[in-house]
Order: structure tokens, then C-alpha cells, then sequence
DNA sequence: TATGAATGAGAATTCATTCAT
DNA sequence: GATGAATGAATTCTCATTCAT
């Protein structure tokens, strides 16, 4: 009797919510600032009233996109990732692999993500920043808990040593990532990727493991 | 005697022109889209058409002042700079200290770096880009020239060892410089940065080294 | 029934849109480049942002009002013309009698014709040209169709006859129109342009007919 | 002792008005409203202030250059014209051919002087508007003073046949001389021009004359 | 006479947001 | 829910004119 509870057949409200999403991710690459409601809402095929009438202003668009964004990831890196495996550097060449997969599967997502994450207005930095210290806090435990840190050298500080492995991991995919790659041997990057990768793995494991 | 050839004096127009420079440097913090010139000109105290008048368009200011403050950091960086020390990481602790030194000096110019080198607009991005990969090309032969490789142990790939010290300092000097730290116990957290940087250095020493 | 489905209804967009039509013309008679997009605004009593939301462009809107005021001229001169009589000295006087009827029913609409018809600024004047050719050439075949070529002298070449009529009657009554004609007598006006035309006339049928 | 007082020795001061003269009458060229003081300033290689130093205004410029550019032409024009031909026909053809000769020879002052003369901005209309008419009343008594009107019919006005006459030359010419030709075949068009002007020549002296 | 830095009102255009329908 | 016409303050940039030197 209740009209649309049966959430499994999208309504023509959640198509519509799902249209101004993926075409707000789309156009907010171009910056938060540069991004146009217009573009947003001529690229959705939807009025301009709706857009405001669902998210309220441009700023909860843009939060809520962001939100949306990380969620979609997440959960897919979650369904898929394996954390049985207690030795951090094989764990942290799944991690990238998947990464690198989920990369292919939702370019335009991992797109948006990278921009919002480093955002330039003022209007809506802190909230941002603040999003992705909360995700931070949130995801590093569950995707180190309960590593093997006897595999480590003795006289090393492990703490110190995982941050480094972070840092390294961290720094080398933005530089992947960055670029505008439009035009793009993806295959060729990929493999070099890789085995840059192992370049790194086979360092930490001779230097700071026993 | 001769009028104004002396260029250790600075004009009416050069004094303006600095006036505008800090001025946008300050504003251009908001990120380029959302900075408006009419913000600059009032705090530069002057008339609208002389920033277009020396400047050209909001773009040009830009790019010329993102240059003038590389220019600006790189002088006085390259003065203080002691590039005898052939240890890598006895360099590299001295290039971290006198950054942050400089940060201390002219934060707000640092601020400006920071967020100025990733623009969000794509009006500027590629030519904020190429300055960037122009000045590191230009920079880093410079700063790692001539360092002792006989220092590190044999078993590892020294050019790799080198990549991974690299994104540590610099991603944790990243990570110290990025919030608008606005309330700050100054003091404490240099502390707690020097200690920092002696772990890192620490662990590197007796993982990487002989 | 329908809702606003009766194109004869004036909507309150097309009410908007002729208001900003109607500000637009008399505002362009200062020329192109001086007209302000402002002054058309306030006259037309809309807001600023309406006048590009329908028309784009200061350009666009001069060249649509060009496009709009020809129309409206032509067809409701199409709609007095008398095309059977095949003298031309008797269309032509009639043509010229009409043309200063609708002139004086429509004297601002006729005023930014003559003024858009010669355009000063080199950012409208090629499509004014065009559009002012294409007129030229739908416009003269429709009014000099079928004449009598008979009534003409043998001994003259008819078409130079004819540019000779048009060229007068075209420089004599753009002589009459071309003043900013504010203090007038208008009747007194009226009359001595009727006596010109006549002798013009007579002329034309004692020199070059039969 | 007097310093410059030999007109025949140009002046520092005289030289800089004229380059002035020339810049401003090639930049009203494109309207007077588009017409930048700033480019005029640029192409004449002399500073603002003098521009205004020496003609108060950018509209005193403008009026100065048009009755500057007129004496120019007309002194040249009345120093070739021979008005011992009393035959109104064989002198239009005289001045029309001088007229061709003058433009060739004066392309950007003819070019000037055929856009200031329609201007489109109500700042200096009426100025132009009423040099245009002081000119024509000077004028036109000289060229057709003492003009053999026995020539003419006598069952026509000859006045107002001198009025057709006048009216076609003029149209003609304004046709011939008004779009940017720039890609030009000269003397393909200047041999059409003659052939044209012949016709109408012909085609008055058999309908008009005895 | 000659300079050109400096002005600031005014230009066209954009855009997030509202609201009557 | 859904529309899109309507708003108007804010934006970047222009340009004739002035004035201290």
C-alpha cells in the first residue's frame, strides 16, 4: 500500500537523486569553484529546481557527493579485500592492486575523489578535511590491525617503519594518479606501476625486515 | 644622483607592484577561482585598473606571482644552503630544518606555495604544472648532487632507497605544513617535527646504510 | 483549454522578452557599442541576468532585434503593397507613401533599423551586412517583379534607368529620415515630401518614358 | 631669435601632432566608441598625456581629426579640379575621377572619412552631422556655380534633375566605396567603376539633354 | 613640452538560489 | 515531486582622463 517501500525498484526519485550524483562527480573535477549548477543539472537532465530541492545548496551537493564517492569505494574495497594476510607488505601489494582495479572499474569516481580530497575553496575545506581525517582514522586500523610485527628487524622502530612504508606506498600512486592521463598507454603504465611496486617491496623487505 | 637609476631604491611603482604581489599571494590562498580581485586591490590599497594595468588579467597575476615567490624562497634557500655535506641524510636534515625555517619567516608566501602548486583550476593548471616540473628538474640535481652512495649497503637498489627518503621528509613536511594552522603551540610542534625527523633519519641510517 | 497552449496569448515570458525587445531597439539607436545592457534592462524593468538568460550575448540580442524589427516592418508591408499596378514610377510612389506610413507607426523601430542598418562596430557589422544583402536580394525581385518595361524609351538602357529611379528615391528619403527629427512639424514635413516625390516623379516620366 | 617660428620647419611639437593625426584617424577607423586612445597613443609612439595635452579630449580628437582630414582632401581637391567645364556632366565625371584618384592615393584618410561621417554615437553626431552639412552647403555652390543649363530640356526641372544626377553619382560611389575592400582586384574594379559611371553619364545626357 | 602611473566608474557576463506554477 | 523563468550581487576587465614630475 506505501508507495515505492520496496527499495529494490529504484524510483523515479532515486534515479534522478543517482543523475545529479554521477553528473555533479563529473562536473566538480573541474573544481569545486569552476563547477556550474547549470552544467550539473543540463548534464542530468533534470530541472534546475531539483537539484536544489534534493540537495539543498551547492555546498551540501558537493559534501554529500564526496560522501557518496567514498562510500561507493569503500565498499567495494571492503567486499573484496582479503585481511587474512598478517605480513603488511603482501597485504599493502593487495591493497594497491585492488586499488589499481577499482581505478579501472570507476574512473571517473576515483577522478572526482582525487580533486574533492584537495580542495582549494575555502567553503568547503574544513569539511573535507575533516572527512578525510575521519576516514583515516576509520580505515588505517582495519587495514593494519593485526599485522605480524615480529617479521621486522629488531633494531628498527616498526611504528616508524610502517609510516615510511605509508608515505612511500601513498606518495608514489598520487604521482600515478594525478595527471590529467588522457592520453594513455594504460597497459604500459600499469606494468610499469607494478613493477615499481616490487621495486619498493623488495627494498623494505631487505632493509627492514630481518 | 641620477634620478631613481638606482635600483636598490624602490619606486613609487615598485613598492605598488609588492603591495599587489602580497596582496594576491594572501588572497590566492582561497584557491584562484574563488579569489577576487577586487579583495586584492583593497587590501593592496589600490585602484582597480593598476593591478590590470601591471598585471594584465587575474591569470597573469598568478602565474607571475607564483613565480616571484619560488623566486623569492629559492634566493634565500640557496644562500643558506651548505652543500659540502656529502651524506644524504645529513642534507637532508639540514634542507628540512631551513625549510622550516623559511616557513617561519614568510608563512604566508609558503601558504601561498602550497596551495598555488595545486591549482584546481584549469585555466592555470597547466602552467602552474610545467613551473612545477620545471623547477623540479632543475632543483633536485642540484640538492643530490655529488652525495656519498658508498654509504648505503650493497644489497639494496640505491636510486630506490633515495625515492622512498624522498616522499617520507616531504610527505611529512607536507603533512605538518598543510592545515591553516591558526591556533599553535609553535614551539611544541617544532619539537615534536625535529624529533620526527630524527626518527626518520634514524631508521633510514641503520636500514639503508652499511 | 490547454494550458498557454494558444501561441496568441502573450505569455508573461513573451511580454518580458518584447520589453526587453522594445528597450534593446531604442537603446541601440546610441549606437552599438554605446548602448549599455544596463540602461536596456532598466528601461525594460527586468532584471539583469534575464536579458542573457534569453539572449546570450549583448551581440546576440542586437543581431535578434535586427532579425525582429526587419520582420515586423516587412511583413506588415507586405501585407499593405499593392503588387498589381506594373508601372514602377506608380509602385514606386506607393511604396514610398507606405514606407512613411509605417514610419511614422513605428518611428523607434524604424530609427534602430537605420542606425543597426550601418554599424560602426566590426563585432556585428559582417553578419548586419549579410543579413542586409540577403534582405536586398529577397526584398527587390518581390517589389520590381512584372514591371511594364514598355512605358520606357527605346533608346535607353532601362536597367540603368531603374538604379537611377531607386538610387533617388532611396538617397531623398533617407535624407528625410536620417535627422533625429525630435522638434518637428511633422505635417508640414509630410507635404513637402509628397510635392519632392511628385516632381521626382514627373521627371522620371517626361526623361525616361515614352 | 624667435624659437620656430618658420612654419616650414617642422617642429618637434608638429611632427608629434601629425603622428597623433594619423594614428587617431587609422583607429577611428573602427568606430569612434571602439576606437581606443590607448592604441592611438601605442601607433603614434608618444604618451598618454600628450594626446590630451594637445586635444582635450578623445571626442575633441575625433571632430579635430575629421575637419583636419576634410581640408586635407578638399585643399588637394580644389588644387587639381578645373571648373572652367560648363557641361555638368563632363565635370561630375572629372570629379569622380578625381575622387577615385584621391582615394587611391589617401586610402585610410577616405577610409576615415567615410566611417566618422555616419557616426553611430550620439557623443559626436550632431557635431559630424552638422560639419557634413556646412560642407555641403560650402561646397556644392562650387562645383556646380555657373553650369550651362541650356543644356538641359526644357520640359524638365532642371534643378531637380541636377538633384538625380547628384543622388545617383553619390549612391554609386558610397556603393563602390563603403564595404572593407580589402582583397581587391584594383584595377578590375576601377575599370567597372569608369564603364558604370559612363552608363549613367549616357543615360542623362539622352534623357535629360535637348 | 612630455611622461606614464594611477584612477574608478562602468562595461558585459555569470551563477547559486528562489518561487510561482 | 518537478519545472525553469527570474533574480541581482559579484566577477573580471576597460578606458578616458588626470597629475605629479
Amino acid at each position: 500500500m506505501a508507495k515505492d517501500n520496496n527499495k529494490n525498484v529504484p524510483s523515479s526519485e532515486d534515479s534522478k537523486r543517482l543523475s545529479i550524483l554521477n553528473a555533479a562527480m563529473a562536473e566538480f573535477c573541474n573544481g569545486y569553484e569552476k563547477a556550474s549548477t547549470d552544467a550539473i543539472v543540463k548534464f542530468a537532465g533534470v530541472s534546475k529546481g531539483l537539484l536544489f530541492h534534493y540537495f539543498g545548496t551547492k555546498r551540501d551537493l558537493f559534501l554529500f557527493a564526496y560522501d557518496y564517492a567514498i562510500q561507493l569505494v569503500m565498499a567495494e574495497f571492503y567486499d573484496l579485500i582479503n585481511l587474512n594476510e598478517r605480513d603488511i607488505l603482501e597485504r599493502l601489494r593487495q591493497i594497491a592492486l585492488l586499488k589499481m582495479d577499482l581505478m579501472q572499474k570507476h574512473p571517473m569516481v576515483f577522478n572526482f575523489i582525487a580533486h574533492a580530497s584537495f580542495p582549494d575553496s575555502a567553503d568547503v575545506k574544513s569539511n573535507i578535511l575533516e572527512q578525510r581525517d575521519k576516514l583515516t582514522k576509520d580505515v588505517y586500523p582495519k587495514l593494519f590491525y593485526d599485522i605480524d610485527r615480529t617479521l621486522f628487524r629488531e633494531d628498527i622502530d616498526v611504528d616508524t617503519a610502517i609510516s615510511v612504508i605509508l608515505y612511500t606506498i601513498e606518495s608514489y600512486a598520487q604521482g600515478q594518479a594525478s595527471p590529467d592521463k588522457s592520453t594513455a598507454d594504460y597497459y604500459g603504465e600499469y606494468k610499469r606501476y607494478l613493477s615499481d611496486l616490487e621495486r619498493y617491496i623488495q627494498l623494505f623487505r631487505t632493509s627492514f625486515y630481518r
